[in-house]
DNA sequence: GCCTTCTTTGTCATATCATGTACCAGAAGA
DNA sequence: TCTTCTGGTACATGATATGACAAAGAAGGC
């Protein structure tokens, strides 16, 4: 049986911060940590930590695995990535 | 009108040679590169010039993009990644 | 068939840059 | 007080750029 993308498991999103939900789609889109700080203003080190923090969170190995994660709960579709 | 991922444009990945596109799929599946050289018994470095290769045929600029291109050409579902 | 010549492929290496790991700390606000 | 946002240092690991070389095959002329 599929399993809809809003009916997560005991809800790792809900762990991530407003902030950090902001960086997930980008992350997922395939942009590095310089374009997301320059997307969101903010240095390329802030975005760095964000981006560690939602990996530790989710309990994933890479920012590739985050964008296959983001992918599969429907966070982003694959028409939004980078081009 | 959608695009089925079996009619490619002028043919990106037939740029690609076979042992290449053993390496596409485990590189979309998230795995770095020590775990796809043991996966097919070659060094790091070598698969690392694989990706590196995969990567400047195909035009794009980092492992994650090479996931979501993957993706949207139907070469692995998002079924088959990582967990 | 035999001998070049060119190209592709597969392999590994070195050097540099990006990402990840492990913290710390101050400001702002609920 | 506690969380969040922000930036930082220091170091480890992963990824990217580039070079090199051997093996194998295609293509052609002799």
């Amino acid at each position: 049986m599929a399993q809809l993308p809003s009916m997560h498991r005991p809800n790792l999103l809900d762990q991530l911060s407003p902030r950090e939900r902001e960086i997930l789609p980008l992350v997922a889109q395939g942009k590095d940590n310089r374009e997301i700080g320059s997307i969101l203003f903010i240095s390329e080190k802030t975005a760095k930590n964000y981006v560690t923090s939602i990996r530790k969170k989710l309990g994933l190995k890479n920012r590739t695995q985050i964008a296959l994660f983001a992918l599969k709960e429907g966070i982003i579709s694959i028409e939004e990535t980078f081009n």
